[in-house]
DNA sequence: GATGAATGAGAGTTCATTCAT
DNA sequence: GATGAATGAACTCTCATTCAT
């Protein structure tokens, strides 16, 4: 029964969180949207920023569970674009979850460079591969943090977009847009 | 005496507004902060979303006017350049606007095609640059929704990330890097 | 220019007490619906009290003066219906000063015997007109309090009823059986 | 625990609103006087409106519960009597209760007809027995609602004078001279 | 006389958290 | 483990009143 209300406590939080909020939703709203009493919520989690941060672990790890890794034979554009569309497939299966995430990056209470560090544990493979394809030249040389930024902005806004216009989602030469954006973006110049 | 205090409560507002977020924010502290009374605060703005509406109107317009409209006899891409150099300074050189401004942006109670429409209005020129460059050939033909949302993606990223990391900032390599990842990934490839 | 202002407000404030209660209607709506700055509310007035009061007065002193004194050669039950007729006229002709007039009688911050006071200000001739039927016989000789009563209570709510009911203030027989109701209540039964 | 403290909120409500009327009793000298922390009344009742809404019901019931149906063997004036006796009875043995429904009773936000129609709730049987007395001829074949206003006032104003009076309600005399005034009032003359 | 910006005490209400059961 | 009543600080907003102009 423990772990049956903490789960529904997390879903119900999930679920109000991305409707309204994080700060906006009251943690009495979650218990009763649960389904179980007030002081159960915090008989899981000593406090709702406990809850906030547990919900994102266990979706940072889903994420990273459904993000599997590229085949390292392939060619790095290949194995970007591999990485892409599994988190643009990700975000638009997991629009809650997805959701939250872009919440959590967007919380003006983290620097950046914590932002990026929370999302990179969401997409790992990602900073090697871009040193890689850096070395092998197919890549420009610019600096890491600049690289990783326009990742991780593209992904969320694109995400974003896609899942706010279905028809575009929809659409496999937007979607490939969205991918050579990214990739003619970093990719060496001739 | 009326124009000071008003002044006064949204330049408090503005300065905790980025310090610590909007919501997180009491009107309380906002009139501590300009030295009024609690009172005072209502007395200039109906309520507390009367006084971040017009904090926002406000900041929008500042920038709006602080960016040139770009000459059109150059190219797109310089036009393109002009634009984004003097946005990019714009965000640098006001910070905490910048910061408020990417808090509305990112504001989960609005839709995305909302936070575009506003965007636009602080970035104008960009929707027809963005057109007649897809007309002339130097721009891909991907939809706009698409190329506008890479626009104000990186566009909020990179000044974030240069406000954050101001060596990057102040390298000249850097910031031409910025605007060609820009460039290169809405450009037409040959 | 001064009386001109200072009667707007009076005029204002009647007609917002009426529509939403004396304690709901703050003085800054009630400047406002005069056409007047706030603080010149408080230039003829020391406090909304003494706004309150002064309306009070000069309803009190209208309704007095529309009450013709009855002609005494008639019987005391003419003489009755003669002042009964005129006062449910005087309230039906000015609802809001009625409506004033009845919020003002059943505050609870007043004693009912303060009640009574402010309401035979406002019916004069009655005292006299009751004591002199019980000594002619025609009114029964209960105490003087209990057949006040009896004439402020029924009064007050018959003008409502006709206020809420039209039709049956305009109905003669309804309003002869009003006044009949309050005769023969008070009547000396043979 | 729990229905002591919402007892003690209800009780400690009557006894404020009472004194001092509900608009001016603030839902911190409620829960002071209750002896129970601000927070608490909100947890048991959603808003002050709820808190007096309840109180209202409770009240009603109270003295419904208290008013024991007329013996229908009886004359439709022994019936009456026993209602108007056993309602003026109720009205003295419960002064905050009775207060309070007059308050209610005076709202000047519900109009005469709601007002009527809570009060017929408390009083309930009279309206039929009125109808009753005027098939039988009993009483005058006045409409309903002036019959029924006649009631109401008389009761409260009656009740009301009463309480402030004590040596009147406590002469038999006079208790009988105000249900006389009612039943002459509504009897059909000869 | 008239203005309206300014005040600050106080209103109703919310909410994360505690704790006795 | 689970409950839900209880808490009290903090919130947004209201308002009668003051006063410099």
């Amino acid at each position: 029964m423990s772990q049956n209300k903490k789960q529904q406590l997390l879903d119900a939080a999930l679920s109000l969180f991305t409707r309204q909020g994080i700060q906006a939703t009251a943690t009495a709203k979650i218990a009763k949207e649960a389904g179980v009493a007030n002081g159960t919520l915090f008989h899981h989690f000593a406090s709702k920023q406990v809850l906030v941060e547990t919900l994102y672990l266990s979706i940072k790890a889903d994420m990273a569970t459904a993000l599997t890794p590229p085949d390292t034979s392939l060619s790095v554009q290949a194995q970007l674009q591999h990485i892409w569309q599994a988190a643009i497939n990700w975000g638009l299966a997991h629009p809650q979850q997805f959701q939250f995430l872009r919440q959590m990056a967007n919380d003006p209470q983290y620097l950046l460079s914590q932002q990026h560090a929370m999302l990179s544990q969401a997409l790992p493979f990602l900073p090697q591969l871009i040193e890689q394809g850096q070395q092998q030249g197919e890549l420009a040389g610019w600096p890491q943090p600049l690289m990783l930024n326009t990742c991780h902005s593209l992904f969320l806004s694109t995400v974003s977009l896609f899942a706010e216009q279905p028809a575009l989602a929809a659409d496999p030469a937007s979607r490939q847009a969205a991918f050579d954006m990214l990739w003619y973006g970093m990719a060496r110049q001739a």
